[in-house]
DNA sequence: GCATTAGTCGCAATCGATTGCAGACCGAGC
DNA sequence: GCTCGGTCTGCAATCGATTGCGACTAATGC
């Protein structure tokens, strides 16, 4: 349906008329074949001189030639055409759900930066938080012909879908996510970080911790709840599973798990979220409820954020690289792509205190 | 250098070992050529068969067989070679200077689901927010053949550029920003949501409103303080340029904005942040300073974002929907790339009243 | 039964860049 | 003067999917 004849125009005809403005970059392209024919040359010589970064005794007469009239022609190798002829697209596919998040959109800043530093680009998906979706992103990123995949959203215990990563033609590295046992991984040290937070909270005297622990799903979210929980026994403390509350990794999962808690029959002094956006939410659920922060509860949070810094009161956060996190990915993936093994990396992680905690 | 003998193992012999578990999806996704010589028939066939949608009058035999090769080789179509063939590569180029930023994180999300829904994939590039960067992230699109670009980054009174961009052999439309003089562009009312939001503030009986006016060179911003200035002169306000104050879109933009006024010999009663996340810093710059949101200071942000409903204090703020400025941007894009003519859109505002704002 | 029509299939060219191979050409060394 | 090593070029094949053209087959109409 909605076929047209023919897209027309073609090989047909000389150009249509703008002959006469040589001097403006040409809004057509040009081939190399183009180029070989200006340049009297064929193109597999104007393919080598283009690609030849530094002649070895001088540019040749013709090689002029050839640069001359590639500048004419505002020439851009065809990208696709190199790549289906060298099997290698320089070009790196993205699954990142839930990019809006700052975590993953940082993430993703870093790692297209890293991806054009290192000559590659970046083809992005942002599917829905689930892994059906995003094994159907791959999909796509292998009909593209990516060299290799990054991937933020993998969820825990879902060995079936790593595998199948594993097994796919192309490297694949998972970010911010611990390593699992098939796919190499990039992350911060979650399990510490989450260590950290609660001891920081414990040392000022708090017992009743509540954790504000994201979605189930979430394998970061979910080494960080078991450093906390750690973290706890370490101090003999009994675990209370009323104080773990599952919820969005957004404010408002921070709003809601922030209310649950604060609704308990006894409800904590302190409440460590695992990120720092729901850690807002908490402060606002805290806020509606007339409680005061720090005064009548502390609060941590993780990531730190640029925002956390900069709020009317300055969040307690686990700091962890999210810059570094995404380039490593990059470092990792290329790494495999030119036929190394990526390894997995964990970054370390450093408590921040700010204005959100307090001696009980 | 580092020269593989062969890729092996495509059309020889029996598939490595794996040829037991044959309802596994293969590694190594297939060609046209491999399925055609399994199904006995030649390339071009097994291409009208895995392209046509629906057989006229039932699968023919070969076709059946086609299918069930392409099935077991867990193929999927070269859509690099495909685009070579075709000049279509049903990709679109992004340009997204500041990612990490809320709206264009949102904007970006949008832009990449509706994409895939028309079929289309997206390539991403995250410059820094120069114009210089960006034309040459434009390049770098341009060499993988994109069928078109949304640009979010534009700058203001850079004609040059509009003018190069809009000469490029592939349509642009930039998203974010109102129409320029060359270029289609999706925008929210910006200019009538500097009018709202100003005017909330004076029919609360402000007279010194300042205004926190993001930085000089985006088109957004300016349209808003535009929006202010009108309001203002609507009013019958002398306009003091000593209460606008340009800085980053970021939260710390957002600090140094509000503490930058509210440090006035004579300091405005109210600020009109132009976008959300400045309007955070704003509200973190009062507090260090010992004024309270809303009593000492109203404010009115611009966007709302998610967050900004989820504040201790819930942030006033203009409401401009980025998933659909997203999705539009993408519609006209298309639209211009089917070889209509991209339509510049804008989109209207509402201003949410919540918490951040009272009478004088 | 024969001619017309519609659909199927194979052939080969095409998109544009890349690269192994072989011939041309250069200067140098004997 | 001749040969050797090295560089520059051209030729042609290749990557994989697509499509116009022509041949062939099947179905329909008279």
């Amino acid at each position: 349906m909605a076929q047209k004849p023919e897209t027309a125009a073609a090989p047909d005809g000389g150009d249509p008329g703008n002959a006469g403005a040589p001097d403006q970059p040409e809004p057509t392209l040009g081939t190399l074949a183009q180029i070989a024919a200006m340049a009297g040359v064929h193109p597999s010589t104007a393919s080598r001189v283009l690609r030849q970064s530094e002649p070895a005794r001088g540019w040749s007469a013709a090689a002029l030639r050839v640069l001359e009239a590639a500048e004419q022609l505002g020439y851009r190798s065809n990208l696709l055409a190199a790549g289906l002829r060298n099997r290698r697209t320089r070009t790196i596919g993205l699954v990142l759900p839930r990019l809006q998040d700052y975590v993953v959109a940082a993430l993703c800043q870093a790692i297209e930066s890293t991806a054009r530093l290192g000559g590659y680009h970046v083809l992005l998906t942002t599917p829905p938080d689930d892994m059906t979706a995003q094994m159907d992103s791959v999909e796509l990123l292998l009909s593209r012909r990516v060299d290799g995949i990054i991937m933020t959203g993998l969820h825990r215990e879902e060995s079936v879908f790593e595998e199948r990563l594993a097994a796919l033609p192309v490297p694949v590295v998972a970010a911010n996510r611990r390593d699992g046992a098939a796919l190499a991984s990039v992350a911060c040290d979650d399990l510490e970080g989450g260590r950290l937070a609660t001891e920081h909270l414990l040392s000022l005297g708090h017992e009743r911790i509540g954790i504000v622990a994201g979605p189930r799903h979430a394998a970061s979210a979910w080494d960080r709840l078991t450093g906390y929980r750690e973290a706890l026994a370490a101090h003999d403390l009994a675990a209370d599973e009323s104080l773990v509350v599952h919820t969005q990794f957004d404010v408002g999962g921070g709003v809601l798990g922030g209310h649950t808690l604060l609704s308990l029959a006894e409800p904590p002094t302190a409440i460590f979220a695992v990120n720092d956006t729901a850690a807002v939410g908490v402060m606002a659920a805290a806020y509606q409820r007339g409680l005061h922060v720090p005064d009548d509860l502390s609060l941590v949070g993780f990531n730190d954020i640029p925002l956390s810094a900069h709020l009317p009161i300055p969040l307690t956060s686990v700091r962890s690289d999210l810059g570094q996190m995404g380039a490593l990915a990059v470092h990792e993936l290329l790494r495999a792509i030119d036929g190394g093994e990526a390894r997995s990396q964990t970054l370390p992680v450093a408590l921040v205190v700010r204005s959100t905690t307090k001696a009980r």
